[in-house]
DNA sequence: AGAGCGATGTCATTCGCTGACATCACCTTA
DNA sequence: TAAGGTGATGTCAGCGAATGACATCGCTCT
């Protein structure tokens, strides 16, 4: 395989590489400066030196620019539960699961605070975050169910693991605890203990 | 559940009394036949002899003519933590208003079907849907907090006991278990204890 | 040189949703 | 009882998201 050196004349921005990452980039930076709701598809098409038609080629539609690497991280959650040794309590294996993606948030803490202002700031974007949360917890509820979890026992474990997700997630964006996440999370996971049996 | 079909003919003025339950009414009909996205806002209007630019002063978009009760939801969880005994730990507090609320459903079993068939059959309603858990989850966990119960435990209780609504609604929905729905949400707290502690 | 192909552009259209303003039925009150 | 006020509804114009159909471009392989 050879690759080939590719010249570009300005204002032929049309056959330039890595479409998807160019509207990726325009989309962040518009939503961040003037907000979701403020930008249209076309400006940032436009941005990206493309149009709009070819922006719903990548992205279903004008949200899904902000999720769709949630695919990535349902691999990991997925994977880390199913690697978990057999001796394990459910419960355990998903806390692994989500401090490991607390360590993926981590690594990515700016990003993970400009992403997440632009979604606090717009109810479509929350609404779509909860669905790949729910979808995250279906992925694990499944692995779980893989390892020989009976429902309702899997999806329950999954769910609380998605909520101490959110919870915990949510503290450490705003600053409520200095923590960092994994370690957040961890103990998040010990509270629930802690709360579910009646303390 | 029979619906009530709407009559409307030119003996029927335009202020005829109770337009938006006339709305309310032409869109759950519609959407149960031909489904929600096949359905535009101008039909519905139209069968509840109104106009598009009217259904929109009643509901704020298309779907939340299927969400409006959720406030109703919400001020019965909410009231429901804050009458708890003060001796009640603050998971049972939640659980009495989950059970509470699943009684609710109970009664309107299959107005209840009916609602979910609709919902389960489109993606955009399940987010509609999901950000109506979370904020009942927040409402309760204020109620909670109001008890003198401190966060992070407020809040992981609270989405404890949404998670566990949101079990146990699937199941009673679509017949996994035969038991009563206040019923399977005792059961899946319990579950959830054991769970949580791990085993 | 030409055929094939995938990426992109162009065009037209539907539909959700909103603002501005007109109109209607009913109520109050002088 | 007539005039005006009030709230609900209608009319109209328009924006922007999303999609289908089809044309065009640039590259690769023969």
């Amino acid at each position: 395989m050879s690759l080939t050196v590719i010249k570009y004349d300005r204002g032929m921005s049309r056959w330039e590489p890595n479409a998807r990452g160019r509207l990726e980039q325009a989309a962040l930076k518009l939503y961040i400066e003037r907000g979701f709701e403020q930008t249209t598809v076309a400006e940032i098409a436009k941005l990206a030196g493309l149009t709009e038609r070819t922006f719903f080629r990548y992205f279903a539609d004008k949200r899904e620019v902000l999720f769709w690497g949630a695919g990535a991280l349902q691999e990991l959650l997925v994977s880390t539960v199913a690697d978990a040794p057999d001796s394990q309590a459910p419960i355990t294996a998903i806390s692994a699961a989500i401090e490991a993606a607390g360590a993926l948030f981590q690594e990515r803490r700016e990003s993970a605070l400009l992403r997440q202002s632009v979604i606090a700031a717009n109810t479509e974007l929350q609404e779509r975050e909860l669905i790949k949360l729910a979808s995250l917890a279906s992925a694990m509820a499944g692995a779980l169910r893989q390892r020989g979890v009976r429902e309702p026992g899997a999806s329950l474990t999954a769910e609380a693991g998605i909520a101490v997700l959110k919870i915990a997630f949510e503290r450490w964006i705003n600053g409520t605890s200095q923590q960092e996440l994994p370690r957040l999370i961890r103990e998040l996971f010990a509270e629930l203990k802690e709360v579910t049996a009646g303390r």
